[in-house]
DNA sequence: TCAAGTACCTACCAAATAGTATGTATCATG
DNA sequence: CATGATACATACTATTTGGTAGGTACTTGA
């Protein structure tokens, strides 16, 4: 939060995310938490608080940042019961569904190349 | 550098590229400069000034960083040519070769979902 | 002796990202 | 009236990443 749009570093964020497109979805889905999330996801919907139990090192602030930021992308959905007590579900959308061929030959690459992911196929 | 191993953001960082296939791959070639670089050698090997050349926008010092983790990460190899004045050619590994596939997947995704990215295949 | 070419390195500062702690809203239930 | 459940929000701090500016080494050639 509070980026300063004008600095170099901002300048280059937007160069290489516009000009290469292995920078550009690398931004989409590189980040931390996110890989994490949308593994969850490809499992089908999951609310909010499921999201939670099953990524357990993540903070909340640190979950929601991530759910915003995938939602701003247009790479899950969000849908918000107005019940009470609050009743929010998260999707794919079928942006996010795309990544599916992408995470395939990701996580193929990393059993490849590193022994400890052998045994642990999911996140 | 002056990585504070014993903060949470490090514990966090280990667990989830330890644990996390797509955590783990996008970690060793998902940040700022990487994918420029790697796309560069993916025609063939570079001397250090033309990859400068190249990357118009990189700082010496984040080209330098840059090449430095890939090699670290076993994804580039690194041939110094004893002479004056010196010569030093990169090129990329096994593993580094290996990621084709992967970037053909993250390009396919690109080009899918941001129109910016159709008339620019290159980075 | 001074500049040029090549591939770096280092100290320092700016900016962004991640984490901690605490607070909010609403209604049902005891 | 206090507590619990659910899904957040906000302020603040810690940590990491990225950028700027300058310097190094070695040899050739003017």
């Amino acid at each position: 939060m509070a980026v300063k749009e004008s600095s170099t570093n901002q300048y280059n964020k937007r160069l290489v995310t516009t000009q290469c497109p292995i920078t550009f979805i690398a931004y989409k889905m590189g980040n931390r938490w996110k890989p994490l999330v949308i593994r969850q996801l490809f499992s089908g919907t999951k609310r909010y608080g499921e999201l939670r139990k099953a990524i357990t090192a993540v903070s909340e602030k640190m979950l929601i940042q991530t759910l915003r930021e995938l939602e701003a992308d247009g790479i899950i959905n969000r849908k918000a019961m107005p019940v009470i007590p609050p009743h929010v579900e998260y999707s794919l959308t079928e942006s996010g569904k795309d990544l599916e061929p992408v995470i395939s030959e990701m996580v193929k690459w990393s059993l490849k190349h590193n022994r400890s992911h052998e045994s642990t196929t999911n996140c």
